[in-house]
DNA sequence: TCGGCAATATAGCCGTTGCTAACTTGATGA
DNA sequence: TCATCAAGTTAGCAACGGCTATATTGCCGA
C-alpha cells in the first residue's frame, strides 16, 4: 500500500473532515469528497426505495387477492410472500400504520382508497417494466421474476419513458 | 365483506394448512396456494437480491476508490455511500466476513481476488443497465440514478438479452 | 520527541424483517 | 351445544443496517 502518497485531488484544499458532524446527510453534498458528484444521493434514493418495497408488494398482492377470491387472507398473503404467517401479520401490521389497509382481528385485510391507489400504480408499473424487458428480448418468463425486484427502483418519469417507448414501438 | 363465500377455487381439495409447518421454503411450492404458481419463489428471489446488494454496492466502490485514489479510506466509502462512518465499518466487516475484502484497522480497506470480480461484474453490469435504459429513451442522469437500485434485480440471462439488445442496435 | 487532531473502531441504541413457539379466537361438525 | 382445530395473533429471538457517542490509533508538525 502508499498510505504515504495517495493521490489524492487536493487533501489540503478540503478541511481534514467535518469538522461539523451534526448530521451528514444528502443536503450537504460535499464537494470535497474525492470525485464524489453525488454518489451518496443515488444510495440514499435506492435506499428509500427498498423501503418502500415490502409496502408496494403486500398492498399489490392484497389488492390481487381481494380481486380473484373475494377476501384477502393472511394465510393467503403469507404463502404468496413467502414467508411466515407472522411475518405476513407484522407487514399488515406496518400497511395499518401507513394507512395503506385496514383489518380487524382474524378478519380479511382490505385496502385503504390510498392502499387501493397505491395497488394500481404497482400493478401498471409492473406491467410495463415487464413489457419493456420482453421488448429488447427478455424471455417472457425471466422478466416477470426480474420485474419483481427492478419495479421498485423504475421512477415516474423512468416509468414514463418507458411508456413512450412501447407507445412508439406499439 | 362476504367472508361466508369467498369464491375460492376449491378449498376443500386443500388440507387446511400445512399439517408440517416444518420450514415453509419455496422448495414446496404447494400448489394449493389459491391462484398461487410461483410468487413465492419470485418474492424470496427479489430479497435474496436485495440482501446481495449492499455488498456489491460496496464492492463496486471500493474498487472504484482504489482506482481512482489509489486507495480505499473508511471515510470516502462512507461519504459516497451517504452514510456515517461507523456504518461503513461494519459493512466493510461484513465484506470481510464474506471473503470479498481484506482490511487492516486503521489502514486502508482492499478487495480480495473474489471481490475484485465481483466489482469488475457489478461495474459491466451497471453500465449496461444505464445504456439500455438510455436505449429506451430514458435521460442519462435519470438512467444512472435508476440503475442504482434496478441493477441488483438484474440477472445473468437478463443481462445477456440487455447485451444482445444493445449491439444489434448498434 | 511527543501532543494534538483527524481517521478509525467500538459500544450501544433503534427500527425493520425474518423466524419459531406458544397462546387466542372463531368456525365447524358431531 | 360445545369440543376441536385451523387460522390468526402475540411474544421473543437473530441478523441487518442505520445512527450517536465515546474510545483508540496513527500521523504530522512544533
Amino acid at each position: 500500500m502508499s498510505p504515504s502518497d495517495p493521490p489524492a485531488p487536493d487533501p489540503a484544499a478540503c478541511p481534514p473532515h467535518k469538522p461539523d458532524p451534526r448530521i451528514q446527510q444528502p443536503d450537504a453534498p460535499d464537494a470535497c469528497t474525492p470525485e464524489g458528484t453525488g454518489h451518496a444521493d443515488r444510495f440514499t434514493r435506492a435506499r428509500e426505495a427498498q423501503a418502500q418495497a415490502l409496502l408496494e408488494d403486500y398492498v399489490e398482492m392484497i389488492g390481487d387477492l381481494i380481486e380473484q377470491l373475494g377476501e384477502a387472507r393472511v394465510a393467503d398473503i403469507a404463502a404468496r410472500m413467502g414467508v411466515a404467517q407472522p411475518t405476513a401479520t407484522k407487514a399488515i401490521a406496518r400497511l395499518k400504520r401507513e394507512g395503506l389497509a385496514t383489518a380487524r382481528p382474524y378478519r380479511g385485510v382490505f385496502l385503504t382508497e390510498t392502499g387501493a391507489r397505491m395497488a394500481d400504480r404497482v400493478r401498471v408499473r409492473h406491467r410495463t417494466v415487464v413489457e419493456v424487458l420482453v421488448a429488447v428480448g427478455v424471455p417472457r418468463d425471466l422478466a416477470e421474476l426480474d420485474a419483481e425486484g427492478i419495479e421498485h427502483h423504475v421512477s415516474s418519469q423512468t416509468l414514463a419513458a418507458f411508456q413512450s417507448y412501447l407507445d412508439q414501438r406499439g
